[in-house]
DNA sequence: CTGAATCCATACGGATACTG
DNA sequence: CAGTATCCGTATGGATTCAG
């Protein structure tokens, strides 16, 4: 039984669910794992996602480590989202869940890896 | 996009989540990966689990291939349920994301795994 | 013993309109 | 550009009761 941020999990494996579950997270991801993107370039790489959901998901990441949100005090603003240092060590996992998964859907990993 | 049972998926990690992201899903794997168990024991292993949920889940991961269910007609009734072949590729992911949920939580892997 | 049925609360995901 | 506010439908998780 462990808690944290107020919330209880059963075990650790559920914790790293909580944090990668998210219906757009693993793509967030995977998409700043090659770089920084901003805000408009994340809507447009995810193709069905809104606003509120983006914002909801990015936000989540934030508060958990995985990612960080830079603000730039201009006109029009513009917001960067980077993987931090911690959040890289998720690529690993998300590499292992990837590949059981395209055996599961009996296909190769996707076109989201692109050039990884 | 992948298509499997009905479902639309982005990517293949997606597809993954949905096979283990129930709530109860990874300990029931975790139970299951020492050996069999019949329900009633199952249910005792996870703590906090009602009967509805129990099924459920369990029923969602045999529809996946992920474990099997065995049926005695005896009286009383006595069902036994066990992990798969192919159940049994997924145990090193969750080892994956034991191992990452660990050092987000800032603890070691939990005593679910015992044996393992 | 192993559930199925019912009812219920909340969380999750999303469409749309609006704002600094 | 990068969100916020509002409203809404559905899915998820759970308590309780009943049954073969």
């Amino acid at each position: 039984m462990y808690r944290k941020n107020g919330k209880t999990y059963h075990c650790s494996v559920e914790a790293a669910l909580d944090v990668i579950g998210g219906k757009w997270k693993p793509l967030i991801l995977w998409k700043l794992g090659d770089g920084v993107m901003r805000f408009s370039e994340l809507q447009k790489a995810l193709p069905g996602v809104n606003a509120k959901m983006l914002t909801k998901q990015l936000r989540e990441l934030e508060e958990d480590g995985i990612i960080l949100r830079t603000v730039y005090p201009e006109v029009p603003p513009r917001v960067e989202y980077s993987i931090t240092g911690f959040g890289m060590t998720l690529i690993p996992v998300l590499e292992a869940l990837c590949e059981w998964g395209s055996k599961y859907l009996g296909t190769g990993c996707n076109e989201d890896q692109d050039d990884k």
